[in-house]
Formats: C-alpha cells, structure tokens, sequence
RNA sequence: GGGUGAUUAGCUCAGUGGUAGAGCGCUUCGUUCACAUCGAAGAUGUCGGGAGUUCGAAUCUCUCAUCACCCA
C-alpha cells in the first residue's frame, strides 16, 4: 500500500501511545541492557492542574533525556506523579460545591469535606495525566504517586504509601528538634483562612492613601512644629503642638496600636521618648519609642506601631519592649505591651470578648467600638468597612489631620486574590537553620550540579539567608499534623498550661501511649488517656486544639489528676512538605523498596527556576536531613515559555498558547521539536506559531523521503545488503552519507550530554533537511534509476541505513513520526521506543568522500548560481567548457558526472584549449570551468557577477593579508591557525585570478 | 533600593578569542514521477554606544544607555 502524502498525527498519536503502553514500553528497567540506572522525577503537577506551555516544554525536555537513555540500554524509570495542592484543591472543591449551593462551613466534620475532595480527585484529577500522555510523555504509568496516597480517608486505589512517609518524617524531625510550634507573624490569606508562604503572595501596586491621624500627647506634653521655611527649606516659624500626627495607609489597625515610634535623632521629637500619647476611640496610653526604623523625612516621621498586623511594627516592638511575650510582660512587671490583635480569621475587626485589646482601654471607648464594630457575629465589620467608620469619626472628633492619595504596594494572595493579612499566630515551623548545612555544602562541593550554573547563586543567595518554614495551613484537605496535646505538669502532678506538652506520633494509639508514660511519671499513677476530636465551631476563629483535664480532690487535698483527654492539632501540613519528600516517596520509603535502592538517588531533576525556593531547595534539605543523601546529582533548571512578544503567559493577558490546541494543529512531534530547538540554556523563549509550523514541516520532508525510498525498492529488495560501515559502500556518496550520519550520531550524543538540547534540535534538523534531503535523496536518484544492480543494490541498502538512523536519532525529540515509519518501512524486532542506539564514529567517515562530496556540491551551487543570475531558463540543458582540470578535480568529475550534469543540467562537458568568447565563468577549487552562453549571457550582468565575488574576495583577502603581514601575528598565533589562514589565503588568490581573467575576457567580447 | 540576565539580519534567536550563522519573513524563478507543509537562486549586519586587554574581540575587562526578570 503506498504511503500516505503527509503523516496523519491525530490518528497516528493516540494509536502508537496505546501501543507503547500496551506493551509495557515505559515501566521502569524496560529495554534495559546494562546495569546502569537513570531515573528522573516528574516535577508532581497538582492534581487540580492542567497542561500549560511550561509543562509542556518542562516534560519535552525530560522525556528526551528518558527515551535517549532508555534507547541507549540504561535501565531506565521517568517516576510520574501529582501532588495534592492543599488550597488550589480545596478551592476547586468548593467552587464545585458553591454550584450546589454548599459552603466548607456547611460540613459537620471535617471527614465529610475530605471524603469530598476524595470523589473530586477521582472524577478529574486525571486530567493532566491524559494531556501529558498525549505530548508523548513516556513516563511509567503503573507507578503514578500521589502526595495524598495514604492517608486516612483515602478511598480505593489510593493506597500508597505516601502519607506514611510524611508522617515518619514529620515525627523524625520533629524528634531531631527541627520542627517547633511558635507564635509568629505569619502570611494569612482571610478568604482560605489560612497561613499562606511568602512564595504564594503576590505585590499589587492599589491606589490607597496615607492617612495622618492625631495622637494627643499625654501630661500636658507639647513639641514645636515647623510652619514656615525659608528657601533652602531650614524652618524658620514653628506652631507649639499638644499632638502627634502619624501617617498609616491602613488606619484600622490603629485599635492594636501599642505604640509610637520617632527616630532617636530627630530633634522634634527628641525629648518626647519615654512620654505617651492616648489612642483615640480606645484611650488606651501607649508610649514613644525611639528606633531606626521611623525615617523623619517621611511623613511627620512619628509612625504608628502595630506589631500584630505588620512585619515592620512587629520587629520595632521586640525590639522596643512593645510586642513582648506574655512571659515577658510578667518579667516586666507589666510595664511593657503585648501585641494587639484585632482581627479575625477572616480579617474582620474582633473587639468583643477581646481580652488584649480591652485590657489598657477606657471601657466606654471599648463599650463604644463594640457597638459600632463588632456588635454580634452578624455585624461584625470587616477591615475596609471599619477603616470607613474610623475616618469618618475622626473626621467628626476632629483628629484627622489630613488625606494623601498614595499609590503603593499590597500583599495578595496569589490564590484568592484578596489583600493578605499579617496575623499573629502559633503555627509549625521547621528550624531550616539547622538544616540547610548540608544542602548548601552539596552544592558547593559539586556532588549536586545546577545548570546553568548562574542559578547556583539564587539557590546560594536563598539558603545562605533562610527564613524558618512555616509547614502549617489550616485546611482540611493534607496531611494532619500528627500532634497530639495534653495539659503540662509540674513536678507536683500539678497542670502548669492545659496546652503545654506536646505528643508527636505516627498514630494516635502511639500518642496516647507516649501521654500514658508521661503522666504516669508525673504523678506516679496511671492517668487514663483519652483523646478528644474537636470540630470546627467558632466561626471567624481558628479551632484551636483543646485538651481536657479531670481531676478529683477530696477535702482540703491537693486535686489528683486522674484522666486527661488530648487533642489532636487540626492543622495540615503544607503541600510543599510533601513535594520535599518527592525523590524518597515516590520510591516506597519508608519501606526499603527494590526501587529506592536501585534508582535513589535519582539522576536529572528538570524543573522551572521559579521554584528553585519552593521546592528544589527543600528536596535537597529534606532528603540530606532524612536519609542523609543527596536526592539527584544534575538540576537542570529551565527558562520560562514566552509568548511570541515576549510576554509572560497569563489567563488575565488572554496570550496564552495552549499546548494541546497547538498539538491538535501541528502534533505533538511539532511542538516538541519546537521546544526542544528553542531550549536554549538560560534563555527565556519566545515562542510562535509559525515556528511550530516550521518544525511540522520538518516532519512532513522526513516523511516524503522515506516515502521516495519506499517508492524506489528500498525496504522492499529481495536481496538486501547489509551496511556496518562505510567500508561496506563503495560509491562515494554513501560513503560520504555514512560519515555524515556518524558527525550527526556523535553531535546529538555530545549536545545531551551536556544538556544542550538545541543544538541536538539543529544539528537533527540540519543533516536531515540539509544533507539527507537536499543532496542525498537527489544523490542516489541517478544511481537507483539508472545504476548498475550492484549499485542500486548498495544505495538501496544505504539509503534504508540511513533513514533509520533518522529515525532512531530523532525519536527522543519526535516520537510519533519517527515510530510510525519505523514501523512502516520494515521488519523490526523491537518498536522504535526500544531501538538501540547507535555509538559508531569517526571510523565511519571517509575524508577523501567527504572532500570529493563537498566538491561536486560547491560546483552544482557554482553552476546553479550562474544560471540563476544569467537568466538561463531553469529547464535547460547546458554544456560545460573546462580548460584545466587537476587529477582530483577530474576523479571527483568522473565518479560523479552523472549526478552533477542531472543537478545542474548540464548537457556534456568537453576540454578546450580556449574558452570561445561570452562565457560564464565557474569558479571551483582545481579546474577552470565555464558555460559557454554566448547566445544569452547578458554581459552587463556577469560582469557585475563577477565584479561582486571579486569585492568579497578583495575584502576577505585584505583581512587575511593583514594578519599575514603582521609579525607578531606568525610568532604568536597557533601554528594550525597560521597554516589555516595560508591555505585560505591562497584559496582565495587563486579564485580572484580566475575571477579577473574572466572579467578581462569579458572586456574583449564588451 | 539589591541581585541576575539581555542588547547579533525585517522578526525570533544560536554563536566560550581565529572567514558573522539558523529558522521564519521578503524578492525572483520553477507543475521533470518524495515532498508546494516543496525546490532553486537572491537581498539584508558599523554584533546597543564608548574605552581597554590582545597579533586578532560578537566573544574577555571597564564604562554608559536601554530593556527584562527575581528579591525588598
């Protein structure tokens, strides 16, 4: 059956990956022939995610590197898989939710929202292994993870062992003394109502304003404020003031003000330091501190301090005894401040029962506020509508001082997109402090390599000032942290803090056992343990875990404890915890698997630079602090895709190139061909359809030259030869053929290796298109029409070598194209997925073909040209003139006259002694050639012909003779260099001699 | 403000000290049996500006300009 004109992607795709899978082609250690591994993990995409050009290109290039070594005999395993995506899941979840008009809230238990998630995940959380198998992705789909797998509540078919690695390492490190519960200012997104990670908040420059409030001074305290100035701006009349005015672009927070800062030196505010102002609304006196931080040419530079709802406060009010722990404050004799929150977890104002906030204030202010702000659940204002109603009071009281527009920066959150509040609370973190050691040392001794290598600074930069991680959100959907509280007692067997001492477990039976020992110890009786599951109830608060004791007394004796409930903290670890665990996890960790020990530690990690924090830093922590090796020896770190004007891709910028549309349109081959030519090391790339089209085209030559060599007998000769070298050839062109397929092998060999996957792309493209098709198809045409029968037998025979070396060397770039035809244009043992790859080289080339060959080419181009620019009719045949041809120059003509006279059509070519008048001269290397045209040749034409090569030749001479001419040039350049540029010098000269003596023949005809 | 990178043909980009390249686009020609998703030929560059090192610089150094990204 003949083949097809073009290659039928759509149909051909799906029916060769189903092939492939069928077959068992990509588990791990398929194909394997030597002992070596290779083992790359799949960067996990969320489970809520579908394919953008980012993972396209990300998993192009890992499937590369896949195919080249699963080809090459490595025993081989790409580890797909997807991570559970705390907040962008849980989001998905109850927008599907919302449609039926159910909210999170609606849930009774938590297990019940879970179980939810769960069924989603089910439905739709395949989507993106689909749309990866459709790029080709040929990753080992029975062994798909999954950073949920595991858990409790996991249904059917969700088994793994996932979980039970987080759990394990979260009790490791928890038992090492890297992870601590602490109250800090975190990132809290009040939509998710959850802490969220610097990486997941995102600036928005808002158009806002600075309000200046007036903060009256205490005792009768006044300062002198500047009014007038003179020109160089010294002040020169001054107003006596009884108030501070400070500026805020967020007056709310005003109510957890716990202070005023100016700076030591400003002469203003100098010997107010230590004096108070009285907070409006609430009275509450709080004190002018001195600290670095107020800039006096900034604003009135006095600056409101509220160390609960900002990073900067929060740092001036440790610093200055206005943020101080409870403990402290006791220390202190009470004379400090604690920080003030006033919001709740979904950033509305929180006054009632706020005991913080009321404790320093006049009670009618606070009676007043409640009223106002927070006077039941339902009314309880939220931040923006109590920033109203504060400006609009001090406007009334009087103690606005004024409005600036400003427009500045404001923390979102990347997810939810609502403004990101600073909020005080206890949250895990682990001490990366005391981990980060070895990842920094791994990179800097080179046991792991990033690439390229400028990305080793960001990661240096990153680690070396390291910030603890916050591993707590309050979700529902991720792993629990597995705590469990219970009251803490004194040497006595007295409860010192209900929430004091904590129990870090694998499972609750474990907790309940370590709390058993504990309180037996502490009160020398066994204390029953049982274990309280709190729900959520509080609306606007955080479910904070709460541990119950009973006791009994009897008379005046001290009350025996004698049962204690724990509870177990309902916080989830964040998602990145678990992604941390990727390389060991996904390998059956904490079980000693055959595969953790055959493919740990993994080869390539291939990722984006944008979570090198996020998550490549934290692989190489977590598995130097768990299992003490580094997880992969190469990150390979990738530039971003681009649209065609450079432009990130964005939903909201509506320039997004969806790569499925673009499979759809062009193939997958396309695309991925398309990615690969443009993977530049370092480079963002920008990409374009018309590329794209380009690189289908490309697919489309292969195509139709494996069909030209169908069409001429070439799989189907009943006594096929066999080519193991170019020894086995005799005609020159497919020993010329055979060398350049051996540069080609040993090109794309030399490009991977080194990660280079461009030039692999170009250096593929440029011998098929260029050498195969463009001379060598036309090449053997004279041979296989008109050859002898051994010479067709032989160019046959080279020709199906040829293709197929095509096919094998392309397929990790184009798997479908190049599987189909292989599966066409033989009989193979083994599918192209298994081919082997080949590892011949130099041997294979023959200088003397690849010289002879270059020559004919040079003159088919010479001749080509002369007739293009003489107006010769394409379709005619001409005949040639030589006055001199050297012995080489003569071989190369008789060994390839046939060809050369079919490509340039050339009728004959006969010896003279004189060129005739009106000829047009070929110049060549080693014979003087030319056409003899008098009848057409425009003289005008070829003397401008000629008169251009000899400009370029005169320049390019001119610079050569230059360096030539230059003593130190021949004293201090390499030897080989200086002989290049003599042979080259002489080259020249003797083409400008030929190019004069035609001109000068030209004059006689003129 | 700090950091990183970029500036090469009309466009998008390769090019680690030795004759400036590719793809796309453009112009002219072409229905000969692989391919018009094609073929042949052609035009197009003070390699961002300036200075330096060197026999020799797109490439190394310094400086200026412009742009981009990351972090504050």
């Amino acid at each position: 059956m003949p083949m097809e004109k073009t290659f039928n992607a759509a149909e051909a795709e799906a029916r060769l990956y189903a092939a492939w899978e069928k077959a068992g082609c990509f588990a791990a250690g398929a194909n394997a022939s030597r002992p070596e591994t290779f083992c790359i993990m799949i960067p996990p995409p969320n489970v809520t995610g579908s394919l953008h050009m980012g993972h396209a290109f990300n998993n192009t290039l890992q499937d590369i590197l896949v195919r080249w070594h699963r080809m090459r005999g490595f025993d081989t395993l790409w580890q797909p898989g997807q991570d559970h995506a705390g907040i962008a899941t849980q989001m998905v979840v109850e927008r599907e939710l919302a449609k039926q008009g159910i909210t999170r809230r609606d849930f009774e238990r938590r297990e019940d929202f879970v179980a939810k998630v769960w069924e989603w995940k089910q439905q739709s959380g395949g989507t993106i292994i689909n749309q990866l198998k459709r790029l080709g992705a040929s990753c080992d789909w029975s062994r798909n993870a999954f950073t949920m797998s595991g858990a409790p509540g996991a249904p059917a078919g969700e088994e793994g062992n996932f979980h039970d690695a987080v759990i394990k390492v979260f009790v490791d490190m928890y038992n090492k003394g890297y992870i601590y519960r602490g109250k800090r200012l975190v990132n809290w997104d009040p939509h998710f109502e959850t802490a969220i990670s610097d990486l997941e908040v995102e600036q928005v420059e808002v158009d806002g304003a600075m309000w200046r409030l007036r903060y009256p001074l205490e005792n009768g305290e006044t300062y002198q404020h500047p009014v007038e100035f003179d020109e160089d701006g010294t002040p020169t009349a001054y107003e006596t003031r009884d108030y501070l005015v400070v500026a805020t672009t967020r007056p709310e927070t005003m109510l957890g003000d716990t202070g005023v800062a100016v700076h030591p030196d400003d002469p203003r505010y100098r010997h107010l330091i230590g004096k108070t102002v009285r907070l409006p609304l609430c009275g509450r006196s709080i004190p002018i501190v001195a600290d670095d931080y107020a800039d006096p040419a900034k604003g009135t530079g006095a600056v409101k301090i509220t160390p609960a709802h900002d990073f900067n406060d929060w740092e001036v009010g440790r610093r200055n005894g206005i943020a101080q722990t409870h403990e402290e404050w006791i220390e202190g004799g009470k004379t400090g401040k604690k920080p003030i929150n006033v919001m709740d977890t979904r950033a509305r104002i929180w006054l009632r029962d706020n005991h913080d906030f009321a404790e320093d204030c006049d009670p009618d202010g606070v009676a007043r506020l409640i009223a106002a702000i927070d006077p039941d659940d339902e009314g309880r204002m939220p931040r923006q509508d109590a920033r109203d109603w504060i400006i609009e009071t001090a406007q009334e009281e009087g103690w606005l001082d004024g409005i600036d527009p400003d427009r500045h920066m404001v923390p979102h959150g990347d997810r939810s997109k609502v403004a990101i509040e600073p909020y005080l609370t206890d949250q895990w973190f682990v001490d990366t402090a005391k981990i980060v050691g070895p990842a920094l040392e791994a990179v800097r001794d080179g046991r792991t390599k990033i690439l390229p290598e400028q990305h080793e600074k960001v990661y240096f930069h990153w680690l070396e000032n390291i910030e603890p991680w916050c591993i707590s959100r309050q979700l529902w959907w991720g792993h629990q942290i597995p705590v469990w509280f219970g009251p803490e007692l004194d040497e006595h067997g007295q409860v010192t803090d209900l929430l004091g001492k904590q129990f870090c477990a694998a499972s609750e039976s474990e907790a309940v056992q370590l709390a058993a020992e504990y309180y037996r110890e502490k009160t020398g009786r066994t204390v029953e343990v049982g274990v309280h599951h709190i729900e959520d109830t509080l609306e606007g608060f955080r479910h904070e875990p709460m541990p119950i004791a009973g006791s009994t007394a009897w008379g005046d004796s001290q009350p025996e404890l004698n049962h204690v409930t724990l509870s177990r903290d309902p916080d989830v670890l964040d998602t990145w915890f678990s992604s941390g665990l990727w390389p060991i996890g996904t390998l059956g960790w904490p079980e000693d698997t055959p595969e953790l020990r055959k493919y740990f530690p993994t080869d390539v990690l291939i990722t984006g630079f944008d979570i090198i924090f996020f998550w490549v830093a934290r692989m190489m922590m977590m598995q130097l602090a768990v299992v003490d090796r580094i997880p992969f020896h190469t990150v390979y770190v990738h530039a971003l895709v681009r649209d065609e004007k450079g432009k990130k891709m964005s939903k909201s910028l509506g320039n997004v190139l969806d790569p499925l549309e673009l499979i759809d349109e062009f193939g997958a081959d396309a695309v991925r061909f398309t990615l690969t030519a443009m993977a530049a090391m370092g480079r963002d790339l920008k990409l374009s359809t018309s590329r794209i089209a380009g690189y289908r085209n490309f697919g489309t030559k292969l195509w139709n030259a494996a069909r030209f060599a169908e069409m001429n007998g070439v799989f189907s000769d009943e006594s096929p030869m066999e080519i193991r070298s170019n020894s086995d050839a005799v005609q020159t062109v497919n020993r010329w053929i055979i060398g350049e397929t051996a540069k080609v092998r040993q090109a794309v060999d030399e490009a991977l290796e080194n990660y280079r996957f461009n030039d692999a792309a170009n250096a593929l493209y440029a011998f098929v298109w260029g050498k195969v098709c463009d001379w060598y198809v036309e090449f053997s045409k004279p041979l296989l029409l008109d050859g002898s029968a051994e010479d067709q037998r032989e160019t046959r025979a080279t020709m199906a070598w040829v293709l197929d070396q095509c096919l094998i060397l392309l397929h990790p770039i184009m798997p479908f194209i190049t599987e189909d035809l292989w599966g066409m244009t033989g009989t193979r043992e083994k599918m192209l997925v298994h081919a082997d790859w080949p590892t011949y080289g130099a041997e294979m080339i023959d200088p003397d073909a690849d010289r002879e060959m270059n020559w004919v080419i040079d003159l088919i181009e010479e001749i080509r040209s002369a007739r293009a620019q003489m107006g010769v009719p394409a379709g005619a045949q001409v005949p040639m003139l030589a006055t001199q041809m050297d012995p080489a120059a003569r071989t190369a003509w008789d060994r390839n006259e046939a060809l050369i006279r079919k490509l340039a059509r050339v009728e004959s070519l006969s010896e003279v002694k004189d060129l005739p008048k009106g000829c047009v001269t070929i110049a060549i290397e080693g014979a003087h050639l030319a056409l003899p045209l008098a009848g057409i040749v425009d003289v005008a034409a070829e003397k401008s012909r000629l008169e251009k090569g000899l400009a370029k030749l005169d320049k390019e001479m001119a610079g050569l003779m230059g360096r030539l001419n230059n003593p130190k040039f021949i004293d201090s350049a390499p030897e080989e260099v200086v002989e290049e540029t003599r042979d080259l010098a002489e080259a020249k000269r003797d083409e400008a001699a030929k190019l004069r003596a035609a001109l000068a023949r030209l004059g006689e005809l003129g």
